[in-house]
DNA sequence: AGTGATGGTTCGTTGAACGAACCGACTGGG
DNA sequence: CCCAGTCGGTTCGTTCAACGAACCATCACT
């Protein structure tokens, strides 16, 4: 979806905003490497996303700043992909937008909670610890599993993982 | 993109969001919506979009209840479509979205500023007024056109009418 | 030498977006 | 009464991206 090939015409940067993470599965790829994600598998195993695409998205989320891609090793050559600053400031869209969809189209019980790390609280619609007073950065965010697990959860070693412990953003998930 | 079709094992919150809101044009639309916009013919000469993916996205915006359909006149019967509550609520998405593309990929100037209506402040990256220290809902937010207007403004009605003056948001453009 | 892990690329098929044309209900003007 | 124009769509043939299965290259381990 890049410039001049779609929303061009717009000149907004909403529009903008779109053309670099409103394709299809991008920010879900974004929200996997909030949970601590960071490999080419892991992604491909979670997200149940074709391989070409993952392959796509990933190029383009490298190219336009959100993830940087490290190497972690040499033999073989493996990269990681990790979100850049500007990468981690989507928080502030995702968690808004996941919090929205929890309100108004959440069946019961949350599947997961995201909770201030330092105090244990659940986190208000725009990120604030009402406990705190403070705008919770995704850093010192945990991520809990709540009580609306389905009866036939998923199998693959990411959502096992993310079930198993409350787990802090950002950090690596294995 | 209905539920079943895409991202079904996916079973989180955030995907079932982007179900609803993460198809192409979608979010524009609403962005639209804020700014005033309600009749069919202004979302297509503003928006620029195909008619008829235009009225699918009308059609299912109402059906998940963003958007409800209002008979304005009737004879010839002509429909106006308005944010609901749910609907006005994604302005904790719609504008951080906007913020965040701004901040990271603004070109100088922005074209809009968004600020609290009753005292002129431009809000912060979370729609709070720094001023009052209030989070400002969107019914509170006036739009103001920036220093960054290009040089070859569009000269459709709604874009014109966006330029003209400030404009409370949800208050309709003409 | 063979097997498995990893991170891709290739390619034929399908489905959605595009855009131009058409359509039906109505209005206002001559 | 006829004609042109407006509005809000629908239809349909074309194009382009997503899908998914197969393939491939590199390296480690045995």
């Amino acid at each position: 979806m890049a410039l001049g090939k779609n929303y061009e015409g717009q000149n907004c940067s909403l529009a903008r905003a779109l053309e670099l993470v409103g394709e299809r599965w991008t920010l879900l790829i974004v929200r996997d490497a909030f949970y601590g994600v960071r490999r080419y598998g892991d992604f491909l195993v979670h997200l149940d996303i074709p391989r070409a695409v993952l392959a796509d998205r990933l190029a383009n989320l490298v190219e336009v700043g959100i993830l940087h891609r490290r190497r972690y090793q040499d033999s073989p050559p493996r990269d990681e992909y990790l979100l850049t600053d500007r990468g981690v400031e989507l928080w502030s869209v995702i968690y808004p937008l996941w919090n929205w969809s929890e309100r108004h189209y959440g069946a019961g019980e949350p599947l997961r909670t995201f909770r201030h790390a330092t105090c244990g609280t659940e986190l208000d619609p725009a990120s604030r610890c009402p406990a705190c007073g403070v705008d919770v950065s995704p850093g010192d965010v945990e991520a809990h599993t709540g009580p609306g697990v389905p009866a036939q959860p998923r199998q693959d070693p990411v959502s096992v993982a993310l079930r198993e412990r409350p787990h802090r953003l950002l950090q690596p998930l294995f």
